[in-house]
DNA sequence: GCTTCATATCAAAAAATGTCAATATGAAAG
DNA sequence: CTTTCATATTGACATTTTTTGATATGAAGC
């Protein structure tokens, strides 16, 4: 897995907004058709599909087709891997507080 | 602790921005006062405080005066809260996934 | 008190993100 | 192969976020 600045920012753009905040909570309780998440989300057609596409490249939603309907569900592994970098991203390094700074 | 969606988006907006993502890689090795981190950021001193602000607000960095300097680092508190609101958003409910969807 | 220095705030411009309506795509059914 | 339906993409516009430069604040030293 890389990590770089940019893609480490887009797994948390999944959450940086109310919007798909709100998908993803509907999603919580299990894999949803872009057609009831149109239903459920005072959303249009055009607007739902921008939002998952981002929450898709996050990774912390995966979809599947199945004819004409597309369904969306919570990724396990890419909210495991959001976790860890979470983690990763506010856990002090190795390297101890050792910089001292301006007049101190 | 409340949870609105607003607040839960305000708190990863502290990692969906490249800058501020930067902003933590450099606080992960100890507290660091503004004027040591406008230097190793390629950034000006009123974006930085703008920054900073948005980070502060998110719960994941706190600061503290000392005379006319201010000092920052992460919050293992804010971090701590962060973790557990990112695993109860993309944790699967009580509520079983039987809705089932379209023609399904 | 005045001056200096670090940081915050403001207002305007610039850049990025989100919305809406129209159109495109691509699967299924006829 | 044409039509229909679900979703994706596009382009214009609105809204939000970020940057920049100027100014304000507030602590410390004189």
């Amino acid at each position: 897995m890389e990590l770089t600045p940019e893609k480490n920012a887009n797994v948390f753009k999944a959450f940086c907004d109310e919007k798909r905040l709100a998908i993803l909570e509907l999603l919580r309780s299990g894999e949803k058709c872009a057609c009831m998440l149109i239903d459920q989300m005072e959303i249009g057609q055009s607007s739902l599909s921008y939002h998952m596409k981002i929450l898709c490249e996050s990774g912390i939603v995966e979809s599947r087709q199945e004819g004409k309907w597309t369904h969306y569900k919570i990724s396990e592994q890419g909210s495991h891997k959001a976790m860890l970098l979470l983690k990763a991203i506010t856990t002090p390094n190795a390297t101890a507080e050792d910089t001292r700074c301006c007049n101190q």
